[in-house]
This record gives structure tokens, sequence and C-alpha cells, in this order.
DNA sequence: TGCGCTATGCTTAGTCC
DNA sequence: TGGACTAAGCATAGCGC
């Protein structure tokens, strides 16, 4: 089957999240490797995980070497001045969210829109139903933002990009 | 229009390459922000570009502090142990493209063949001309994966997730 | 330069083996 | 477990403003 559209939060099952962990680590890294090609910049990658004892190391140690050296010799304000910290993203990923739920409104408007025009050839219990159906999409849209920003907020990570 | 099939080599245009590097960056964190979500983990950012004066760091710069730390304090042996460098990347890449030519080749033989078994109804010029296609699909194919190792060997980056 | 849009290529969740 | 496969969901290159 295809695949699903994604739950964003903790995958409780044990085999199903180390799967989607190996999968995406594997996206990831061909992400960053793609990135350093396309604009000539260099990077380097520290994944800690449960399933392996040591850290894996992209592309190799030396380089990881290099990279955070260089960063940890930076003076500190510097290492902050384009922070994009934990409530920016936040802050963004609500938005998009809010964005997707305009969408999302404007489509139930239109569809109301419609049935009302046609109105006359539908009954009132047709018509309320759809509605119903529309403010549960809303509903369920809110439940996912509110559900993003509790993952948001427990969440933490590493990435190093030169 | 829609996308193009991606050259992956160095963007020569500046412009473009600025715009690239912004878009793959935010899905790279982005990525990198549902893994943590999806899989329980903790992970960090650290990125530089000729585009920023200092570094961008994700989610916030205590996170990054913490995992380097830890990473810092582990024994050498242990950072080493499952590192995944260049080379194995070069090497799964090469197989990846090696599998993609593999199919590009079954492709142009079933050409061949095809042309082959109904070589009765066409003129042996037209046939080799089909041919000479195929073998140039073949040529590029190897081209690009000549690239691509030549890209890999000359590439370089920091990433680290928990 | 940056943003919004959309056609396409790419990634990946679920399944089978 | 670890691939291979496939249908969807997503990311994003090139454009137009």
């Amino acid at each position: 089957m295809g695949r699903r559209k994604v739950t964003h939060q903790l995958i409780s099952d044990n085999a199903t999240r180390r799967v989607t962990f190996r999968k995406r680590k594997h996206g990831l890294l061909k992400k960053l490797n793609e990135l350093t090609i396309l604009c000539g910049l260099r990077a380097c990658a520290i994944i800690y995980s449960d399933y392996e004892e040591g850290p894996e190391v992209w592309p190799n140690r030396k380089e990881v070497r290099v990279l955070l050296n260089r960063f940890r010799a930076l003076p500190v304000e510097k290492q902050t001045k384009f922070m994009m910290d934990q409530k920016d993203l936040m802050n963004r990923m609500i938005q998009d969210a809010k964005k997707r739920l305009e969408k999302e409104q404007m489509h139930s408007r239109a569809m109301e829109l419609g049935l009302i025009a046609s109105s006359n050839d539908i009954r009132d219990a047709d018509y309320s139903e759809d509605l119903i159906k529309a403010a549960d999409v809303v509903e369920k849209k809110i439940k996912v933002i509110r559900e993003r920003i509790k993952a948001v907020e427990s969440g933490a990570a590493i990435l190093m990009i030169e």
C-alpha cells in the first residue's frame, strides 16, 4: 500500500519506530549530502540512537573534529547571533498549520456556499450534515496543531553544517 | 513549471544556489524535527554558510552544548565504532547508481530484443540507430556515476542527532 | 531578493517475503 | 530483521510578481 499521512507524534510500536528511524536517517543523510554538493559547503553529522552503542558519524570522524573545533572557537555572541531556536521553529510550524487550516476552512466555506447555492434542490438535513463534517475537519486540524505544539515543546536534537 | 531532475553538482548561479540553500535547509530542519518527534530522540543542528555571519543553531544553543559535550565525553573507540564514513556512503551511492544503471540497461536490452523480434519489418539502419540511442543512454548514466563519485570525494559536512 | 504557485521528482508507510 | 515494492504524501526547481 502507499503511505499514510504522518501523525507527528512518537511512534509507539518498537519495531515500526526502528524501521522508520533507519529509513528517515538514510533520507536525512542523503539530503545533507545533496546540500553540500549543490551549495558547495561543508557539513557533518553525528547521530545518536538507542539502536547503536556509539554515534554514527558522517561523512567521517576527521571532518566532524574539524567542524566542531571551528564552532567551539567562535565567540559566544557569534554562536547565538543567527540562532533559530525552538520557539521560532514552533511559531513557524504553527503559522504553517494555521495557513493549512485557513485553506481547509476556505474549502469548507466554498462547500457551504456551493450547498447554499443549490439548497433549493436538497433537504436542510443534508446541508446540516455537511456543515457538521466541515466543522469536524476544522476541529481535527486544531487538534493536530495542539499536538504539534506539545511535540515541539518536548523535542530536542544535534545537526551541523558548514 | 514543475521541477527539473536534479544534476548533483555545484549550482553555478549564485542567486539560484542561495535560494536552493534556503529551501533545502528548511526542508532538512523539518525532517530533523520530525525524526526527533517520531523516533523519540534528541538532536541538534549547527549550520554554517556564506550567507550568514555566524552559524544557525537548532533547536537552541543550550541543546547544542549538551549534545556536543556528550559526544566529546565519549571514548574515541566508541566514537568511531559505528562510523559511516565517506567511503561507505560513496559505495552505497555507487551501488544505488549501478542498480539504476542496470534497470536502464535492462530497459535498453528489452528495446533491443523488441527491435530484433520485429526486425523483419524494419531496415537495418533504423535498428542500428536505436541501438546507438540505447548505448548513449547507458553512457550518460555512467557519466552521472563518475560525476557523483567525484562530487562525493570532494564533499564534506556536520550533523548531530542523539 | 523574497514569496507564492504548481508540475514533477523524491521520500517513505505499509506490506509481502 | 532486512530488503524489495508501490501508492501516496511531500519537497522543491523554475517561474511570475
